[in-house]
Parts: C-alpha cells; sequence; structure tokens
RNA sequence: GCCUCUGUAGCUCAGUUGGUAGAGCAGGGGACUGAAAAUCCCCGUGUCGUUGGUUCGAUUCCGAUCGGAGGCA
C-alpha cells in the first residue's frame, strides 16, 4: 500500500541525499522537487552540485533551474512557487519526494507559517543599512527597541539583517514583526514524512565535502565562474555571488587567492555550512535519522523503506 | 666552526619589568518567519622545546642541550 506523505530528505551538504532521493523517486514512481537555494539558478551547475541530465533523465527534478543568478530570490517566492507546484502534481495523482539542504525553503512548504502576502521596501533596507554602518548596528536595534521590544528581545543587535527586516516589516505594514508572525501562522499543509542523513563520525562527512570540491574543479567550476561572470551574473550583492565555491572562485580568478588557497577556503566553508545545516535540522523534533556511515544496517534505502512502511 | 634570531593552544602569533598565559583563524555547540550556501550568538589548561641552576617561587633570568631561520667564515 503506498503512502500518500510527502517524504522529504533532509540532512547536510555531500551526506547522499540526493542519491536517496532518486532511489525513493524511483521505487515509488515520484517526482523530485529540490528544496536548495542555489540550485534554482540557471547555469549555476557544477558549484550548487546540480543533479546531472542524466539523473534528470531518470527522475523529474522540480523547482531547479527556474530563475537567472541576477534575480534575488526569496523563500517566500520559493514557498508559493513550492506549494503550486507540488499541488499541481498532486492533482496529476504524482507523489513528491522533497530534498534539499536548505532548511528554510523546506519548513516553508512543510511547516505552520504562511509567506503568501508581498512584504518588502528595498529602499528602507537601504536607509537602515546605512544608519547601522554609520551609527553602528546598536543604533537601529534600539529603533527596533522602540516599536517592537520583544523582537528587539529575541534579535542580537549585532544580527543587522534581522533587526532591519523586523523594522521593514513594521515600516511596510504598520504591524510589529512580533504581531505580524502571530497573524502568520497556519495549519501545515501537506502530511510528511522527514528523513535526516547525518554521519556518526563527523570526518567522513569532511572527507565526502574534500573530494566533492575537488571534483567540482576538475569537471570545471572556473570555466563556469568565468563565464557566468562574463554575463554579469555573480555580482557580491546578489543571492547568487554569496553562493560557496561561487566567491572563493572569484577571487582565484582576480587573483586574490592561489588555486589552493582557494580550494582550501571553499573546503572551511563548506563544512561550516554543513554544521549551521545540521544545527537547524536537529532541531526539529520529527526527523527520522539515518547515519550513513553506521555500518552493519544495510544502505540507507533499504532502512529509509522500512520507515517508509513503518509510518503508513 | 662562530655569531644573531627563534621555539607559547590544531595553525599564525601576542604576553608575563619573575607569582604557571591570550588574540585571530581552525574546531565544537546554538539561534533562525520574504538575503538562508545568508546573518548572528556562546565556548580558550596549553608538559609556555628539553634539561640543570639562581630564587620562597621560573614559561619569564642564567647555563647546557635539541629543533628551525638567517649572517660570518
Amino acid at each position: 500500500m503506498e503512502n500518500k506523505k510527502i517524504i522529504s530528505v533532509v540532512g547536510p551538504t555531500a551526506s547522499g541525499k540526493s542519491s536517496l532521493a532518486m532511489k525513493l523517486c524511483s521505487h515509488f514512481g515520484r517526482d523530485l522537487v529540490s528544496t536548495d537555494s542555489m540550485q534554482i539558478y540557471i547555469g549555476m551547475d557544477i558549484g550548487t552540485a546540480k543533479p546531472s541530465k542524466e539523473d534528470q533523465k531518470l527522475v523529474k527534478h522540480h523547482l531547479i533551474d527556474i530563475v537567472s543568478p541576477d534575480i534575488n530570490y526569496s523563500v517566500a517566492d520559493y514557498s508559493s512557487a513550492g506549494k503550486a507546484c507540488i499541488n499541481k502534481l498532486s492533482s496529476e495523482g504524482r507523489g513528491v519526494v522533497l530534498c534539499g539542504g536548505t532548511g528554510l525553503y523546506e519548513q516553508s512548504i512543510l511547516g505552520k507559517i504562511n509567506y503568501s502576502e508581498e512584504i518588502s521596501d528595498l529602499s528602507y533596507r537601504a536607509e537602515l543599512e546605512g544608519l547601522a554602518l554609520k551609527e553602528g548596528p546598536e543604533y537601529i536595534h534600539k529603533m527596533l527597541e522602540g516599536i517592537d521590544p520583544e523582537s528587539a528581545k529575541k534579535i542580537h543587535a549585532n544580527n543587522t539583517k534581522r533587526v532591519i527586516r523586523a523594522l521593514e516589516i513594521y515600516k511596510t505594514t504598520g504591524v510589529t514583526k512580533t504581531e505580524h508572525d502571530r497573524l502568520n501562522q497556519t495549519e501545515p499543509e501537506y502530511e510528511y514524512i522527514r528523513i535526516g542523513i547525518d554521519y556518526l563520525d563527523r570526518q567522513n562527512l569532511v572527507k565526502n565535502i574534500d573530494k566533492r570540491v575537488e571534483a567540482m574543479f576538475e569537471k570545471g567550476l572556473i570555466d563556469e565562474v568565468s563565464s557566468l561572470l562574463r554575463k554579469g551574473y555573480l555580482a557580491p550583492d546578489t543571492t547568487a555571488g554569496q553562493a560557496i565555491g561561487y566567491k572563493e572562485t572569484i577571487e582565484y580568478i582576480n587573483g586574490i587567492l592561489s588555486l589552493e588557497e582557494a580550494k582550501e577556503k571553499i573546503k572551511i566553508s563548506t563544512r561550516q555550512y554543513a554544521k549551521r545545516q545540521l544545527t537547524w535540522f536537529r532541531k526539529y523534533d520529527d526527523v527520522n535519522w539515518l547515519f550513513a556511515d553506521k555500518e552493519p544496517n544495510g544502505d540507507l534505502f533499504t532502512q529509509a523503506l522500512e520507515l517508509i512502511e513503518k509510518d503508513s
């Protein structure tokens, strides 16, 4: 009997999520919906470890290659696109496997927060950025304290991005962030089962990461980055320009780093990113964790199938 | 062979006018509601190269010794 719940595969980069998700899709005849904030960008293939053309032929992938790298995509955009995609598939009777490393994106599909309305004010954002730079981060934090003390308490004064966002919400809606968050609580839209991949020994993950970084250069990361640069993409203030592997390769191309330094920097950033991903996913109490380096228990796919069967 | 400099946290280095030491990076943990591969918070005991001596007390001063860098022959 097939379980109709969404299967969501989460975990850090280079943990083997994609491979497991692919197998689950093939096995259940489902489509894969990516929850990755960088694979959405067209032309960013090698550095984002995007699934190969062959893999995409085997399993239909969604929410990959959907915008050009000069677009600053956001969770809100993702949330509506993702839900629309899932709803369309389910109306056609297709099941879904979610897979990707961007915890916030995955949460925006499965969680209890509604992102529907459009709230942003870029010029106000820039104004606040200027203020923070000139008067110090405490200055705008004090501003927030004046209008929404509860948020001010939760957001550290140094976290300028968050402070600005809270102020921006108030400016555009007239409602404090605290109140806004309360209003945007909704019931989860989908039933799901979460499967997480981790390693008992972090060193094993590190090895995968290092190998992956080397492989990216062998596959031509430098050419990919140069070609994107030539098209005017990857400006430092864009989302795409902040992608790990890209920003460091740009520094290599500009002669700021040697090749070895760039590789090392990418490896380190990727490890730190993996750690942040794990911290994010560990906070959920509904993740079914599988350990990729746990010896005798069969492979991840078999274990995942057992979990899914038990769940139905 | 002689002379000078140097040996302190995984790495790069501060420092102690003698009372057993601290930054950055790395690493670990955490937060996360429209930039999230982003952003932010917390965590520093280590034979102060080894070994003698001086001293109430040495990582700090003196001697020897071992390793590293440079200079003179």
